[in-house]
DNA sequence: TGACGATCTGAACACGTGAACAAGAATCGG
DNA sequence: CCGATTCTTGTTCACGTGTTCAGATCGTCA
């Protein structure tokens, strides 16, 4: 009698329970479920029935500890405060959901000690992948990941190495169409407000912004350009920067919609009216965009197309360990709401 | 020469190579590493060492297939697109993380068929309790949890069951301070932008509400009262409805911040100066609420003490399955920002 | 009829862990 | 100096899975 050693679980079903049950070997209740292999129709159906009938739930670990896969896709993040990135969250999850995956989540400063240990916790996990949500880290930090040949998928980094790919977004149409945009409405001393100092994405986008400026014909003036930190406080303090020049700027485009809304709370503050006496540019398309009085113009980017992206990036740098992983490019397009009106 | 045969794992060290290394045994690694059962401080130090120089990475898969533990727990959240959630969920996250524990995060409406699947997910993965954040659902979704013996957590939903603890949120100190605060400001006729029709925490929240009145000696007054969804949208019209009265309220309540946030922003649109002409109360807390113009008054919970509160119950639930879980109380304060001035 | 290939199924195996049990070493009281 | 107790370590075991290999069944064609 080993009923006294058994440890207490809670799932007495297994593979042999259900074959048992369907006068056929565990392998074969295997090869129903996952569909590999050939298997008559009627004894997969003979499974099925049975797997019905004892509410039978297969379990991952197995898998894990036997193959060292996981079905769980790592995901860090800097900041969930940062609407964004809890939008992207939603659809990459969806996205995992959909073939039987997992997210696993750390939300965490891209400094290198708290990275190690995100690193490490998903090491631990044996994820399949990591989605590195960051342009900037310690490139030390991720090294465990590539020796233990987990593909990565960075974000807007723009560089690429052996195991990891990159996914960027293509600002320079979405800064053109705003660009466009607001010299259609009449606008010619255009500033900006960009990300914190010395961050590849922030020179990215005020590059693109740049790029854009001249594109329509319009003079980049870089007294009409602050720095600011992709946050709230960031783009506020820079827009009160702004208002004190002597000639102010009659529109801003910003490097997130966090920063924006930052600007627009100063705009508020010093009852200055959006879109009447200046208009506002955000960047990211997040949601609450929308709401955010009047309606921040924003230039927007498919968080379903970006999970699909790094998904995909991810499968074909797992094909193809040993080399570098693809480059992948996501659109930017322009979403015109209340905030941008005539000069 | 079963070398041939072995899968290509990434992970060439278990607890034995370390054990080989440090000349113990396995059961003595795991001693070390666990905390658990006597080892002499030498043994513990060589083994240590051992860890270190070959970087070893424990496997929980390995625990969980055996003992059913896996060191997650499952959160499940109907809306990451309400920065409620995505605050609750650092908070969670953070505090699960210090224990060397993880989230498997499911967002889902509380439907029946798709609560069903998360609820289904989160048994294979065999998580050791989940957090429902949910006041209404259809219970057959969650039978499962309860017949496989995993611990539940509601929040607000003020029931408690076998197996199933609740965290409900005070939001009558809450509204009583906001209805303090708005009559020592001068104003009497107070209106209500309430939740969904029907649902629990809808009425408690306009219970409370009600109750707050009175005991600051205000009337409550039907007609002031509108029903919302708890988004924006909700918020907007209700706010919308409330401005086409002949006699106005001249301060609103609401019964979370997305609903403020539409009223705000149905109040900018109708160019209605917020706090000179009316004053706005949210509910969450959130930290938007900050930069929303003119800033939102708002009645917080802590996300904090409600992770570890959270937690408290689930560990609780667990020790004691057999009997109903705690009904706990996290309280609520009135942050007071910009929206809210004389009447 | 016999041989052969195609199709389907079963047996065996290892993955890493924590706990139960046992055994050896050390300590202590008498 | 001996028996009893405490302290420390080792041995053994099972958890559920997907894959590999071999065996079984069946139909087909020479």
């Amino acid at each position: 009698m080993n009923t006294t050693k058994a440890p207490q679980h809670q799932f007495a079903q297994n593979m042999k329970t259900v074959a048992r049950l369907a006068g056929v070997s565990h392998a074969t209740v295997s090869r129903v479920i996952n569909g590999t292999g050939l298997v008559l129709p009627a004894t997969a159906e003979r499974v099925r029935k049975a797997i019905e009938q004892l509410g039978f739930i297969p379990n991952p670990s197995g898998t894990t500890l036997r193959y060292g896969r996981s079905k769980v896709f790592g995901l860090i993040l800097p900041d969930l405060t940062n609407p964004f990135y809890p939008e992207f969250l939603l659809n990459f999850e969806r996205a995992l959901v959909a073939t039987e995956h997992e997210v696993m989540l750390a939300t965490t400063q891209v400094s290198s000690p708290e990275l190690a240990r995100s690193v490490r916790r998903m090491l631990m996990r044996r994820v399949d992948g990591v989605v590195l949500m960051a342009s900037e880290f310690d490139t030390r930090s991720i090294e465990p990941l590539l020796s233990h040949r987990v593909p990565i998928v960075t974000i807007d980094r723009r560089i690429t190495q052996k195991g990891a790919a990159d996914v960027a977004i293509d600002f320079e149409t979405g800064y053109l169409q705003a660009a466009i945009h607001l010299k259609k409405l009449g606008h010619r001393r255009i500033g900006f407000i960009g990300g914190s100092e010395g961050l590849v994405t922030s020179k990215v986008r005020l590059k693109a912004f740049q790029t854009a400026l001249e594109d329509v014909g319009l003079n980049y003036d870089e007294k009409l350009t602050r720095m600011g930190d992709y946050r709230v406080t960031g783009g506020r303090s820079a827009m009160q920067s702004l208002l004190a020049l002597r000639k102010r700027p009659t529109a801003v485009m910003t490097v997130n919609d966090l920063t924006a809304f930052g600007a627009l709370r100063a705009l508020h503050d010093a009852k200055i009216s959006v879109p009447d006496e200046i208009s506002i540019v955000g960047c990211d398309g997040s949601l609450l965009g929308e709401v955010f009085p009047p309606g921040l113009t924003s230039i927007a980017v498919s968080f379903e197309e970006m999970s699909r992206k790094c998904l995909g990036a991810l499968h074909s740098v797992k094909a193809n360990i040993e080399s570098k992983g693809p480059l992948l490019v996501v659109p930017s397009t322009l979403v015109i709401r209340g905030s941008t009106g005539p000069a």
